[in-house]
DNA sequence: ATCATGTCTGACCAGGCGGTCAACAAATCA
DNA sequence: TGATTTGTTGACCGCCTGGTCAGACATGAT
């Protein structure tokens, strides 16, 4: 039948330019990202959502109904960028001293462009994460448990240590995410009131060389 | 003047029993430390805090005065806890490989018996501590200072490698106290309802055997 | 008894919250 | 063009929030 040419994919209503949706809700949540990651959800309230995208606050809930809605809508663009850094790096054809330092290497970056999404994820987590719990037991726990399998792989092929692969990866996400989630922390201890390149490189340098040597990661042998 | 025999220290006025304000007190702030653990400061009620302790609501309004100022006395008591652990093991007459791995055995067992107070502290680390900043720059910063001391006297003693000594307590915070703070993720990647004795001594040892030999920790020479 | 002091609490309040809705503007379809 | 759907918004609502307060109650000194 005559849908118009543009609605190609994920335009399940409106024959045509579903772009000023898309705009719209592209526009929201980006602010949500912002204000929920500041003040929580519980902290964070319809008027400084609406206030900082810019819109009415009945603009909001025309496009997503709902407070948790919104939120949820939030985590999911999350969730999406925390899963994709493994599989490039946490792979059988790697020798460890890459992959676990190109891994380490990929989350201290997120932390370091995108903070207020770990922080987003933290505050979920700390409330015992009643928004994406049933994601953590399928997606999160297949993807680590495949991990574990390469890690304890490069084990057993003698690349490293028998370390217990799932707590390697608790440690890493941990040292790693502190540089967003405890953020105030880290600048109250250091005296700075913003983290440099400088001194975020030294963190990262830091935290690589603890995960290769605490793993008792051997040199990589050259490729011929 | 005719104060009466009870009244040593800390009752700045009633002459009698200042034992029921104690009681009191104690036991809104026991409760305060659950709901605020669960709620975070936003999320949490005073009704829902009220009920927790078995109090009416407007007897927490006459200890405390208002919400924040019971979430400051929580906090208080906390951070009371929580510098104590450092000073015993980061010591320069202790061996390194005794020292830290004596210091992340009791952070996780902090983790373990009181993951309320790591989560609210984590709660408020991840809002910009508001409250504890002025904490955070000064007594928290002061200790950090003896510690890092502590460390880069070891390091340069020849008993472990040179690793930067603020980011090293701040991975060693971070993987401790991820497994208070984040439980909720740890216990669905582990599919396991709560966390056993056995899993959390492997994850103790984990972290352990991480840190020192991350540290490139010498072993300990013997005493004669 | 009387009084002073501290403890306790039900009833109440103003304000802000998330959410609704009717009416209106804009865009697309026929 | 008119018809129909989609987007926009100010005004509004009921509820729950943190906080108040007058007065009941307990306790010990005089």
């Amino acid at each position: 039948m005559g849908k118009t040419a543009e609605s190609a994919a994920g335009a399940p209503r409106g024959p045509a330019t579903a772009s000023i949706r898309r705009t719209s809700e592209a526009q929201i949540l980006a602010a949500a990202e912002t204000v929920f990651a500041q003040s929580g959800f519980d902290g964070a309230t319809m008027t400084q959502l609406a206030a900082t995208a810019g819109l009415p606050k009945a603009n909001l809930h025309y496009y997503f109904g709902t407070k948790e809605r919104l939120y949820c809508a939030v985590l999911e663009r999350i969730l999406a960028l925390w899963l994709d850094d493994a599989v490039e790096w946490i792979v059988p054809d790697r020798h460890p001293a890459e992959g676990l330092a190109g891994y380490v290497r990929a989350k201290m970056a997120h932390s370091r462009r995108r903070p207020e999404a770990s922080r987003i994820f933290a505050g979920e987590l700390l409330r015992g994460a009643p928004h994406i719990m049933s994601y953590l037991r399928t997606d999160l726990r297949q993807r680590v448990t495949a991990m574990a399998g390469v890690i304890a792989g490069w084990s057993k092929a003698g690349l490293m240590d028998p370390v217990h692969p799932v707590h390697l990866l608790f440690a890493i996400w941990a040292m790693t995410q502190t540089y967003a989630d405890f953020d105030a922390q880290i600048r109250a201890v250091l005296d700075k009131t913003k983290i440099g390149d400088a001194e975020f490189a030294t963190a990262t340098e830091t935290v690589v060389a603890l995960v290769l040597k605490g793993c008792g990661v051997r040199a990589p042998a050259m490729e011929p």
